[in-house]
DNA sequence: TCCTTCTATGCAACTCGTTGCATAGACAAG
DNA sequence: CTTGTCTATGCAACGAGTTGCATAGAAGGA
C-alpha cells in the first residue's frame, strides 16, 4: 500500500489538511498517484491513531475551520524504512487497449470518437504538466538552483511529460490502424 | 469495471479454462490488464451465472478435468455495449514515482539500486514483448496478410512496446539525477 | 431571495483486489 | 520414496478503492 507514504510524502513538503491533499491529488502528486477525499481523510484518521502523524485546529475567517497535519517522528520513520524496501515494477492497467482488442469481434470505426477524446484528455494533460514545468523549473521565474527535493520533483514531471507523449503517439498509431481497418469492412 | 470485459474478448478470441485465462493474463493480455487466479475464478462463477459465458466440463486424461468457458450471446451483447460507452482516461500509479519524490527526505543514493533492478525488469519485459511481436506479426514465421483481429492486437503491443521503451529511457533519466544529487550530500 | 459554488469533514455500503490456505492427480528429479 | 513442480479449482478473510449521501458556513450571481 503506497497510499500511506505518498500522503507521508505529500505531507513533508508540505504540511496541510484532507481537503488540501484531495486538491494536491488532483495536481502535483496525482502526476503518479490518484486518491479521493474519501481515502484521504481515512486513511488520515488511521496514521494520526498510530501516531505517524501530528494535527493541528487551525481556526480560519470565512471558512471552515481545518485540521493541519504533519509528519511526526515515528511517520519519518515508517517513510524511510520503506524508502528502503524493494517495490513491485508496476504492471499496467489499461481500459481503452481492452476495448481496442474487444472492437475486433464489433466495429473498429465505432472506437474513432473514442480514442479521439483520449487524444483531447492527454493532450490537455501534457499542456497542464509543461506548463507547471515552465513555472517551477525552466522558465524565467524559476529559481536558477534547484535543490535536491526540487530536483526530484522535476524528475518525476519530466516522466509524466514523457508519459504523455508516449501515449499521444501511441493514439495516433491506434487512430490509423482504426481509420486502415474501417473501409475493409 | 473492465475484468469482466477483459476475460469476454479473451474468451472470444479463444475459449478456455479459468486456469489458462489466468496464464494469459501473465502474457498477451497481461500486456494491458492483470488478475490473479482468485479474481478471475469469481467473476467467472458470477459471469456464469449472469448468463454471459458457456460452461462445458472437458476431461483430460494425466491432468484433472477443466471447465472449458466461451462467451454465450448476452455476454457478446454486454461486451458490445460496452465498447459503445465511453471511458475515462487512465489516470497512472506509479509507486516508484513515490518513492523517488520521497528519496528527498532520506538518501537519494539509496535509491539507486531499486532503480537498476526496475530497468532490468522493464528490459526484461520489453524483450519479451519484440520477441512476441518478431514471431507473431514481422518475423519470417508471421503470416503475410494480417486481419482485423490481429492488426488490433499488434496496435496494442506497440503500445506495450512504446510503454517500455518510454520507461527505460525515463530511468535513465532518473539514474543520471540520483547520480548526480549524490556526491554533492 | 434563491441557487450554485467553494471550503471542509465525514459515515455507510458496496465492489474490487490481494493473501493465505486447501485439495488433488500426475510427473520428474534426487 | 520423498520432495517439488505443474495443472486445475476453490474458500475465507482482509484491505483498498468507489459511490452515494450528509452537513455546514460563506461568497457570488440571477
Amino acid at each position: 500500500m503506497a497510499l500511506e507514504h505518498a500522503i507521508l510524502v505529500s505531507l513533508l513538503e508540505q504540511p496541510g489538511s484532507g481537503y488540501e491533499l484531495a486538491r494536491r491529488f488532483d495536481r502535483s502528486i496525482g502526476y503518479f498517484w490518484t486518491a479521493t477525499h474519501q481515502q484521504i481523510y481515512r486513511v488520515l484518521k488511521r496514521m494520526e491513531g498510530d501516531g505517524w502523524i501530528d494535527v493541528r485546529e487551525v481556526p480560519q475567517q470565512a471558512r471552515p475551520d481545518k485540521k493541519e497535519y504533519s509528519v511526526a517522528a515515528p511517520g519519518r520513520a515508517v517513510l524511510s524504512a520503506w524508502l528502503h524496501e524493494p517495490i513491485e515494477p508496476e504492471s499496467v492497467r489499461h481500459e481503452l487497449a481492452v476495448k481496442i482488442r474487444g472492437a475486433a469481434f464489433d466495429d473498429p470505426a465505432a472506437l474513432i470518437r473514442e480514442v479521439e477524446r483520449h487524444q483531447q484528455a492527454h493532450s490537455d494533460r501534457l499542456a497542464h504538466y509543461l506548463a507547471g514545468e515552465r513555472r517551477d523549473f525552466t522558465g524565467p521565474e524559476a529559481p536558477a538552483a534547484l535543490d535536491a527535493g526540487q530536483e526530484l520533483q522535476h524528475v518525476v514531471l519530466r516522466g509524466g511529460i514523457a508519459y504523455e507523449q508516449m501515449t499521444l503517439a501511441w493514439l495516433d498509431d491506434v487512430l490509423a490502424t482504426l481509420h486502415r481497418l474501417g473501409p475493409e469492412r
